[in-house]
DNA sequence: TAGGCCATCTGGTCCT
DNA sequence: AGGACCAGATGGCCTA
């Protein structure tokens, strides 16, 4: 929606200078709060696309919505939570696996985080996620 | 064509 | 007064 022009900016000869100059004023600042919002939101999405960098995707070639994005980074978190819990109670063998592995724990490593979890185990937490509605 | 996702605009609210 | 943030409205694009 644009800000309101006033009647007299019509009718020149009737037009208050002042009226015009508010009006132009107006508008000005709502351009400038469009580009700052636009600024802004171009930021969250930096941030998102960053995001989705570091959770595991479904697959390459489609990309995770927002609403996924979040909810992946969700229960990725909670499921790394749960490799540092369990591996604090783990028997040695299993904990000097882990910290072998530790560092292979990045974005393009795992298209299934349990694989990190225990090479025995071979479910895959991936498919007990919640599926996005 | 309907539904999902997204970008953009906009007005309201809060804060400095 | 002006900026940041938010939520609602709207229209475009894409896919099943």
């Amino acid at each position: 929606m644009k800000p309101a022009r006033p009647s007299c900016v019509d009718s020149v000869s009737k037009c208050d200078a002042r009226d015009v100059e508010k009006f132009e004023s107006v508008a000005r600042r709502r351009m400038a709060a469009n580009a700052r919002e636009r600024k802004r939101m171009q930021g969250l999405n930096t941030a998102f696309d960053q995001l989705r960098k570091v959770v595991p995707q479904w697959s390459q070639d489609k990309k995770l919505s927002k609403y996924e994005t979040l909810q992946m980074a969700l229960s990725y978190i909670m499921a790394l939570n749960h490799i540092l819990t369990d591996s604090s109670r783990q028997s040695t063998p299993h904990r000097q696996w882990l910290d072998l592995h530790f560092d292979s724990l990045q974005a393009d490593s795992y298209p299934c985080i349990v694989r990190y979890i225990s090479p025995i185990e071979n479910e895959c937490m991936i498919s007990s996620y919640h599926t996005p509605k």
